[in-house]
DNA sequence: TTCATTGCAAAGCCTTTGCATAAGT
DNA sequence: ACTTATGCAAAGGCTTTGCAATGAA
């Protein structure tokens, strides 16, 4: 019921306990990186990030970023996604659940997708194997109905 | 029945055809570099495919190499795979069925397996989007039954 | 003869790393 | 105080590109 103590979810906690348990230090930096972090709704990469944090926070390095998005994904909290264009992108996994890439190659856009029986199918495949998984990935790529209609504008 | 007319899907005559077709040149070395190609059996690197190569002709550069596997990918006789660990690496792909990869974390195995169900399901997710599905890449990751007992030796 | 190819080295591109300084704990 | 983090710039690692020389067609 109350505003100000913080959502039990609250990714700044997560955050800041994840870097207290392994003996790291918080700084204004990875708190206001991961504030613009959260607040980015689709796939980001590095420099996309840094543009952004750099709006704010004019002194901020390159450097920091990268190194930030790396602890993000220990904590949880992001997710590296490899769209196999050469960058490397990043995006909230913070009670998000599971999904998969559908991509349009006219536009770029991207749409989140789950089929629970292709996840099913994949531990059948890999048990059928005898391995056992930790995980996946999965991009479809294709064309989205307006590029059907109108390719590459 | 003949020993010495070319097999009709002989690799040379493809390549040659495609090389041909866009007024380009054919070389020994693009020559010999789709001779050795086609002697691997999983996925090679650029790197592991240019050492290979260089056992047989000494002077052969590594542009040579990235340049014919470009083209190899180009004239449907090799594919690309990214398992995103920062190498790009090369399959064989000419009469071969399409399929998807199992990957051992831990030793590095590599199965490919093929599962008709996430084939049709894969379709039916583009579809239910409005999207046709040009391609798509599936990589299970996890641990084959040797490495669950003894990880990571 | 003409235009593509080759091999070499240099450049690109994204990402990581080294280092001196700054700053959490 | 002791260590980690930061920002800068340099270095890495893989791939591509520029260029003069070479070689197909």
């Amino acid at each position: 019921m109350s505003q100000s103590s913080p959502p039990k979810g609250d990714p700044q906690v997560i955050f800041a306990d994840y870097i207290a348990e392994r003996g790291l230090k918080m700084t204004p930096q990875r708190r206001h990186i991961l504030e613009v972090f959260m607040r980015q709704d689709g796939h980001v990469t590095s420099e996309e990030l840094y543009a952004k944090v750099k709006d704010s926070c004019k002194t901020i390095g390159q450097a920091t970023v990268y190194r930030t998005l790396k602890l993000l994904c220990g904590s949880g909290l992001a997710k590296e996604a490899d769209f196999g264009d050469g960058l490397l992108r990043y995006e909230r996994q913070q009670g998000r659940d599971h999904h998969d890439h559908l991509i349009c190659e006219g536009c770029g856009r991207n749409v989140e997708i789950l089929d629970p029986t292709i996840e099913k199918h994949q531990e059948a495949v890999a048990r059928s194997h005898g391995f056992t998984l930790t995980h996946h990935k999965l991009y479809l790529y294709g064309l989205c109905p307006r590029c059907q209609v109108k390719p590459r504008p």
